[in-house]
Parts: C-alpha cells; sequence; structure tokens
RNA sequence: GCCCAGGUGGCGGAAUGGUAUACGCGGUAGUCUCAAAAACUACUAGCCGCAAGGCUGUGUGGGUUCGACUCCCUCCCUGGGCACCA
C-alpha cells in the first residue's frame, strides 16, 4: 500500500467529506432504485464516513422493510422487546440509547439466526411524568405530548435500530387508551376493581395520590416530596389476590435473579399464626385477631396492641382514649419512624387461648392496621415489646433460653431481649421444645381448639389505581345517585349482567365464584351507584382543557377529597346513567400510568386492529414475549402490574398464558464521571452529538464495549474515540481485502477465525457484549498483520460486527459485492475441529510458582512422562530441582506442569 | 437491622480452581512531517537490577488446595432493594 493510500483511509474529517457529498446529492441518490442504490455510496472512495451511509442505509432499511415481520406469516416469531420509554424530559440521553442498543444487538443476533425477529417500538407518553414536564415547559400536555414524539422518534432512528416503524404504539392515543378503559373496566366486572376509603400516600407536590410501589423511602419517586397520609376514598385493583399466584411463578420465571429477588421481597409474603383472643368483657363481642410468626412465644404474651385505626380502638368511646387515637393517628401521618413509641390502656382484657390468661389491651402507635390485621400480642422476645412493656410497667415473662448459662441468666432477669430462636421454659406442655416445632405445635393446638391457624401474612397491598390528574385515562366508570339510592349496584345486578355478556368469548365470573372478597369492600360494600361505561361508547375521551393543572386537596362537608383538573368540567362529567338513564356523574379520575404500559406489549402486535384490544390469533403466535429487556428500578412496579394484569387476563379467558415475559434481562446503568446522570447535576450526555460526530455505529458499539451490559458503566468521550478509530482501522481492511476474492484462509487463520465465531457466539447469547467486541478487537488484531486478508474473512468479521455497527458493516458487505442485507444473513458457524492448535503452551510450576513456559507439539499433549522430560530438561527448572526431592507432579493437560518440591 | 450485587494497573474492565491484568482508554518513546494533528511501531502493575532475573501483588485477616481473583469463614468499604412487618 503506497503511503499516499494510507493517509487517505485513515484521514477521517466530517466538515471535508460533508462539503464532498452535501445532502442534496444523497437524497438525489436515495431516490434511485433499490437494486441501484444498494452499492457503496463512496464507489471507489475509501473514506469512512458514517453521517453519509448510516442515513443511506436507514432509508434502505426502511423501504425494504427489513426489519418489519410479516406477523401472520412468520415462521419462526421472535419478540424482542425492550421496555418503551417515557418521552417526558428533553429527549433520549445515553442512558436510553444504552438499553435500546442493548436490546437491539440481541435483535439482530437471533434475527440472523433465522428468527423473524419483532422489535417494536411506542411511548409510554400518558401520565405525570409527562404532564409534570409539560407544565415545566409551560405546554399543553398534548402539544407537549407531539414535540416529544417528534424528537424522540427522531433520536430514535438516529441510532440505527432494527424497530419496526410500522406498529408503534403510544398510550396517548385513543384507539390506545380505548383499551387501556376496556381493561379497567374487566378488572371491575371481575370484581378486582374497586372503591374504598383508605389511609393512601398524597403528594402535596405533585397533588395527586400514590401507589405503594411509587413511593421510595417516604418520598414521591418522580418529585421527591414527602408524601403524606391522607384518609381517602380511592380506586384500587386487588393485586393482593394474586399475591400466592404471582409468588409462585416467580420460580419458573427466566429472568435476572434480582428482579426475582426484589419481587418476592415486595410480595413478601410471611408465614406465622393466626391467634384469636376473646375479650373479656362482654359487651363488646369482638374476638381480637393477631397474626404472628413466633407463635413459640404466645404462652409468654402478657398484652395486646392494637393499632389507632382497629376496629376495636374504633369502637372505643372513652373521650381520653379517643383523644389519643386522634393523636397516634397524626403521629402514624407523619411516617416518623424513630419517635419513641406511645400507647394508652383500653380498659379492655383479652383472654390468652394458650392459657387462659387475662391479659391487657392496650392502644400504641407502633402497631400498623395495614400489616397482619393491625393487632400484635407482646412478650418478652420482641425489643419493640419489651421497651414498651418497661415504659409503662406491663410485666414481661420470659419464655426462651439458649442454654448459655450466663446468657440465659441476662433473659431471665430482662436485662437482655433475646429475639432469635430457643427453647420453651415456662410454656405449660409446650415446655422443652425448641421454637421451630413449637410453633407448628401451638397453631395446631390452636386450630384444635377453634383459636386460630396458620396463616400467611403479605407486604404487597392493592395497587392504587385512580389519579386525581390530568394527562391519563379518564377512569370508565359512571356514578348515579339515583341507582345508588335504590341500593343498586353491578354486582346486584351480576346475573342480569352475566346473561348480558355471555354471548362475548370471554368468561365471566358468576357471583359465587366471583373474586371480590367483602375484606376489600369495608367502607363500600356493594360499590352501589357505580356502573361501568358501556363498552361500545368507549372511548372515554379525555377532552382538551386550558386548566388541566392538578389541583389537589379541598375540603367539603362529607370530608377531604382531592380534586381533579376534570371534575371542574360539567361538559365532561355530566352523562347519563347507563342502568336507569338518570342524570349520573362520571368518574373524573384518570388511571395510572402504569396500566398503561402493563398491557401494552399486546397491542404492539395488533395495531392494526380496531375492533379489539388484541387479535388472538397474532398474540397465540407472539406471546408471551421472548425477550424482554429494560431498567431494574422497574422490579417491582411494571413488571410486577404486567405481570398481574396478563394474569387476570388469563384467568378471565382472553389469553392462554399466565405470564407475559418468558424471558427479563436488566440493563446496567450509564454513570457519567462516577455519577448518576441527572439535570441537577448537569452531567446528562445526550447522545444526539456524538451521533453527529463518530456516528452511530461507534456510539453504539462503545456503549456495549464500555461494560458488563448487565451492570453499566461510566461514559467517557475519550473511550468512544477508541471504538470510533476500531471501526475506522475495520473499513480501512476491509477495503485492502476486496480484491483477495480467491485468497484462502490459513491453518492460523482458520483457528482464529472459528475461536472468534465462537466466542462472539457464546458472549453475545448471555449479553456478554463486552467481551464479545473485545474478542472482535482480537481478532482485527490477527488479520491486520497478516500479509493479505481474504474476502472470506472479512465477511465473517462483517457478519460478527454487524449486530453492534449495522450500516459500516451494511456498507462494506454491500461494497464487498453482496445484493441483500447483512442482517439477513445466516450467523456464521465454526467448526471444533479447528479449535486445537499444533503447537500447546505449558505453563510450568514449582511448587505452584511459574517458572518456565513450553511450547509443546499438540500431538505429545498427552503423554505426562514426555511433558515432564521436557521440562526437567529447561535450564531454568533445572536450576529449582537441582538437590531438591520431587514430592509429586501434577500435570493438567495442555496447561500446566507443576513440581512440588520439599 | 434484613436481603442482593460488587471491591483487580493511572482509568473502564478480562479471567470453567491452573501463565492475574485479555480488550480498550490514558501515558512514554519512536516513525512520518517544516511543524502539528491523524496514522503507524514499541513499551506501559509495583519494587530491586545495566541485564539475565528476582521479590511483592486481585479490599482485610484467616482457612481448604500441589495451585485461590475464583471455594469456605471474619471483618471493612461501595452501590442497590426492603424496613415501625408483630
Amino acid at each position: 500500500m503506497t503511503k499516499n493510500s494510507k493517509v487517505r483511509i485513515n484521514q477521517y474529517n466530517p466538515s471535508e467529506i460533508e462539503k464532498k457529498w452535501p445532502r442534496k446529492n444523497l437524497t438525489s441518490r436515495l431516490r434511485l432504485p433499490a437494486s441501484r442504490s444498494r452499492g457503496a455510496i463512496s464507489r471507489g472512495k475509501q473514506e469512512y464516513s458514517p453521517s453519509l451511509i448510516e442515513s443511506k442505509w436507514q432509508s434502505i432499511w426502511k423501504k425494504e422493510k427489513i426489519y418489519s415481520p410479516n406477523l401472520d406469516k412468520a415462521k419462526k416469531p421472535f419478540y424482542n422487546l425492550m421496555m418503551f420509554p417515557y418521552p417526558s424530559a428533553e429527549g433520549m440521553h445515553v442512558g436510553n440509547m444504552y438499553a435500546f442498543t442493548g436490546a437491539d444487538v440481541y435483535g439482530r443476533f437471533q434475527r440472523m439466526q433465522g428468527k423473524d425477529v419483532f422489535e417494536p417500538i411506542g411511548l409510554d407518553g400518558f401520565g405525570i411524568h409527562s404532564e409534570n414536564y409539560a407544565i415545566k415547559t409551560d405546554k399543553h400536555p398534548a402539544k407537549q405530548a407531539e414535540i416529544s414524539e417528534k424528537n424522540f422518534y427522531r433520536q430514535l432512528k438516529s441510532i440505527g435500530n432494527g424497530f419496526d416503524w410500522s406498529r408503534t404504539v403510544e398510550t396517548y392515543d385513543t384507539s390506545y387508551y380505548k383499551w387501556t378503559q376496556w381493561l379497567f373496566i374487566q378488572l371491575f366486572r371481575a370484581g378486582l376493581a374497586y372503591r374504598k376509603k383508605a389511609p393512601v400516600n398524597f403528594c402535596p407536590s405533585c397533588k395527586t395520590v400514590l401507589a405503594d410501589e411509587q413511593v421510595l423511602d417516604t418520598r414521591c419517586e418522580r418529585c421527591n416530596s414527602l408524601v403524606e397520609k391522607r384518609d381517602l376514598e380511592q380506586w384500587f385493583f386487588a393485586i393482593t389476590k394474586y399475591a400466592d399466584p404471582l409468588l409462585a411463578n416467580i420460580d419458573k420465571l427466566d429472568w435476572s435473579e434480582k428482579v426475582k429477588i426484589a419481587q418476592r421481597q415486595w410480595i413478601g409474603r410471611s408465614e406465622g399464626t393466626l391467634i384469636r383472643f376473646k375479650i373479656k368483657d362482654l359487651r363488646i363481642k369482638n374476638e381480637i385477631e393477631v397474626f404472628t410468626t413466633r407463635a413459640d412465644t404466645l404462652y409468654g404474651a402478657t398484652f395486646i396492641v392494637l393499632a389507632p385505626e382497629h376496629p376495636v380502638s374504633a369502637a372505643i368511646k372513652d373521650s381520653k382514649i379517643r383523644a389519643y387515637i386522634e393523636k397516634a393517628k397524626e403521629i402514624q401521618k407523619s411516617l416518623e419512624k424513630d419517635k419513641e413509641k406511645t400507647g394508652v390502656f383500653t380498659g379492655l382484657y383479652a383472654i390468652n387461648p394458650l392459657n387462659g390468661e387475662e391479659i391487657p389491651v392496650w392502644i400504641a402507635d407502633y402497631a400498623l392496621m395495614d400489616f397482619g390485621t393491625g393487632a400484635l400480642f407482646g412478650d418478652a422476645h420482641d425489643e419493640r415489646d419489651v421497651k414498651f412493656a418497661k415504659k409503662y410497667k406491663i410485666p414481661l415473662t420470659p419464655t426462651l433460653i439458649t442454654g448459655d448459662k450466663e446468657f440465659d441468666k441476662k433473659i431471665l432477669s430482662l436485662e437482655e431481649c433475646f429475639t432469635g430462636y430457643g427453647t420453651l421454659i415456662d410454656s405449660g406442655p409446650f415446655t422443652g421444645l425448641d421454637s421451630k416445632q413449637a410453633m407448628k405445635r401451638v397453631a395446631e393446638w390452636l386450630k384444635k381448639h377453634n383459636a386460630g391457624d396458620f396463616e400467611a401474612t403479605y407486604h404487597l397491598r392493592d395497587w392504587l389505581i385512580s389519579r386525581q390528574r390530568y394527562w391519563g385515562p379518564p377512569i370508565p366508570m359512571v356514578y348515579c345517585k339515583n341507582c345508588a339510592d335504590q341500593k343498586l349496584s353491578w354486582f346486584s345486578m351480576a346475573e342480569e349482567n352475566e346473561h348480558k355478556v355471555s354471548s362475548s368469548k370471554h368468561k365471566v365470573l358468576s357471583k359465587d365464584e366471583n373474586i371480590l372478597d367483602t375484606k376489600y369492600l369495608i367502607h363500600n360494600t356493594d360499590m352501589v351507584g357505580w356502573w361501568p361505561v358501556p363498552e361500545k361508547d368507549l372511548p372515554v375521551e379525555l377532552p382538551f382543557i386550558k386548566d388541566y393543572k392538578p389541583l389537589g386537596i379541598h375540603s367539603a362537608s362529607s370530608g377531604q377529597a382531592v380534586k381533579a383538573p376534570l371534575a371542574s368540567h360539567p361538559e365532561f362529567y355530566r352523562t347519563k346513567c347507563p342502568k336507569c338513564g338518570m342524570n349520573a356523574r362520571r368518574e373524573t379520575d384518570v388511571s395510572d400510568t402504569f396500566l398503561d404500559s402493563a398491557w401494552y406489549f399486546l397491542r404492539y402486535v395488533s395495531t392494526e386492529f380496531d375492533s379489539v384490544p388484541f387479535d388472538e390469533a397474532r398474540v397465540k403466535k407472539w406471546l408471551p414475549v421472548n425477550m424482554y429487556i429494560g431498567g431494574a428500578e422497574h422490579s417491582v412496579l411494571h413488571l410486577l402490574y404486567s405481570r398481574f394484569i396478563t394474569m387476570v387476563l388469563k384467568d378471565l379467558g382472553f389469553i392462554d398464558f399466565e405470564e407475559p415475559f418468558a424471558r427479563f434481562r436488566a440493563h446496567g446503568l450509564i454513570v457519567k464521571d462516577g455519577a448518576k446522570m441527572s439535570k441537577s447535576r448537569g452531567n446528562v450526555v445526550v447522545p444526539d452529538q456524538y451521533v453527529k460526530k463518530f456516528g452511530a455505529d461507534s456510539l453504539r458499539t462503545y456503549l456495549m464495549f464500555m461494560g458488563p451490559f448487565s451492570q453499566g458503566g461510566d461514559f467517557r468521550d475519550t473511550g468512544i474515540e477508541g471504538t470510533h478509530r476500531f471501526l475506522r482501522r475495520v473499513w480501512a481492511l476491509a477495503q485492502k481485502s476486496i480484491s483477495n476474492s480467491k485468497l484462502l484462509i490459513s491453518n492460523e487463520g482458520k483457528r482464529a477465525v472459528n475461536k472468534t465465531i465462537k466466542k462472539v457466539t457464546e458472549d453475545v447469547s448471555n449479553l456478554s457484549y463486552n467481551t464479545a467486541i473485545a474478542g472482535l478487537m482480537e481478532y482485527y488484531n490477527f488479520l491486520s498483520v497478516q500479509k493479505e486478508v481474504s474476502k472470506e474473512e472479512i465477511e465473517v468479521f462483517l457478519k460478527l460486527i454487524s449486530p453492534f455497527a449495522p450500516h459500516i458493516a451494511e456498507e462494506l458487505w454491500s461494497i464487498l459485492g453482496n445484493k441483500t442485507s447483512i442482517h439477513k444473513s445466516q450467523w456464521p458457524t465454526y467448526d471444533e475441529k479447528y479449535l486445537v492448535s499444533d503447537e500447546v503452551i505449558i505453563a510450568v510450576q514449582i511448587n505452584g510458582k511459574l517458572r518456565e513456559v513450553l511450547k509443546i507439539k499438540n500431538e505429545k499433549l498427552k503423554m505426562k512422562n514426555d511433558i515432564e522430560q521436557l521440562a526437567k530438561e529447561s535450564a531454568k527448572i533445572k536450576k529449582y530441582l537441582e538437590g531438591k526431592q520431587i514430592k509429586k507432579v501434577i500435570y493438567v493437560e495442555g496447561k500446566i506442569i507443576n513440581f512440588v518440591i520439599v
């Protein structure tokens, strides 16, 4: 190669190239018929110009629809999905691009394995995050959505992913949220959507209630404000009904382990015993139910503690106690956890069913209504109980010892509070048992005497679904006062309703098998007066209103309520009752964003269908999703809600699978200078400038090379320069090989190429993209020192790199004379027989320390004696062995020989 | 407090119990150039040594093993999840 051509190949100057190949020129070229436009844009030229080839190939791919599989005819469907983005912020940052690229690499790999890969994209554009952003930019959310959509789709296109752009889904589109509303109605009918008044999380800044999952350490996940506990009537989804199947299925999922652990923890099943304590005072008939995980300490229970909201607490009339209850509720609302616990004696006594002892019933602020039964028994083996008992001079009886005499002395004198498992003492017939046996025996005893049973309780709460905001799907329910006065409800009309919908193909639960449980409907037993909007009237369109901003809490005579923006619009909420035809009122709350995203994967395969939410045949063919990639921050939000909705749809007979995502992998987080990217830190990296300067291929390759995909990495400008240099070298190398079509691959070359295919194939399968790229770099280094590189070698190389750098691979592939896309080509395979080298390197160790490296012909490998002899002949080794006695020789074939000497 | 993940050169990171630091970044020197940039070549864990070579090294301290970044135990630190959970 001449000096001049060398310079020309390596020089990369975008502005120069732009001058040479102005945009106008490019577009005119693109109007050429596909057959002619395929081929090098820089025919005869040798510069690598990302901006030219990337936009060129993106157009051709779109025109040739290589990423739009025929959803009905595909033979090997592979649904490759990444979590769709919130288009709320200023645009996509490299973190988003990282996730999408990682998923896309996998999709491209599968496509080259012969799969019909469906990789859709859309926008999760309804909801608080988008609305908050709109408020910030002082634009109407609908207007802002338009702007964001355009910007996001432009950015997403620029990174060259294999998205099927013919099937986008935007959650704020009427044709989509019509079916989100439909979904709500299905849940309502199944008794899984209900209203109740409950202490809920209220964000004073977002001016709406939030689900438990959206509260992080007492703060709003969106705006970080401290949330407040408020008693409000809200819509809930009874996800707790599915706690057990949601938990059980986790074991069967091929998901990132840490996400599975997080879900198990969030569902938080704890097994224990439910104990019924009779109350001595006959005027109150109630029993008190107590849940415990430590039934072994029941014999030593010396008091009962009720939560301030407990029904028995509520029944107490004494004014002093009432005053305490109100105060305690306030304290609990403040969510302060470290405050000293307070309590008050109710004057009531309960009877310990195990030993018949009368024990006092207290109310205290450390008992929580939303865990277990809202009541607990106090004993000497719980630190909070002991602290409380000491403060109020309640006696304590230790019933567990450890066998360590010194320590037991302290336990018995109440100097130490022992909370572990031990041996029971002073426990009547249970004395002498160990804790685990005792828990079982006690529960059995209680069951036999009708005073309790084994029971599980959960951390999971029902999903609070209503939001007092504007930018979401209006909840498709109508409240009719006339019907309410007559105590009419959808459920009281269940028979009639069942008849009405029996012609539709899904199963409707009869009244008896209704999942609805009165436990959830304490305050509003039959949901009287509430009717779903008839399906034919969907969608309930979100009207365009100017005063869309949240209003927050207002007090009415009936108590506190949060007013939704739509509640100021009679033209929206005034309607006729679908049941009796009288004047009625629409629900003015909208549903949670997470409902929008809990079923979108079903819609992608059905975008052209208007009369159904999702097409049965398509869903059958494409779902569950084969590979789902997204952020670990959705471990217990989106991923749990999607699983729940999918299970419900299965139970209602709409689909025939329970789990939406067969395989899920969480990607890592991209940080900048060691810190999480955030606007406040000012270290958000926007991909556009890098795409412009280095090209999407360089950025993609860099992002995937930075570190393990599951762990994320630290973004640095100098790093991307490295991968850009690499691609330029690849470009130059390919030019070198164009004319070498007849060259045969050497033996050494065969070994290298087979080794590389093996490594890249395995690594990409495992999403170990960083090491796959390292393998490709090594292979490049090997090829670049060869005198000549064959066309075959470079073609394999291009195929292997094509998932990471799809444009340059396609361009060079085309320059090499290929007429069809590299992305539709067959992934290379390797042959084990070429992996064996005829020369092997053996490390020689003395007592485990490396002393010499031997090169040995392969055929000698199997013979330990030969190797040992060879090693002993080495001058270096001789020196070490001289005068020493060899105790042992360890030989690992093809790797190591170790002399153990005295 | 409980549950995960992790701690390796100047930096990002590689290593089925078998040659620790692959690959890349950065750095140093050189080639090319009037010069610079780019590109290319060589070196680049630390210490001692002109060299040959040797010693020390994967957060800490111990253990198992012929051999440990890898397995077991102790402790320390970082990141994440959960937490007034009875």
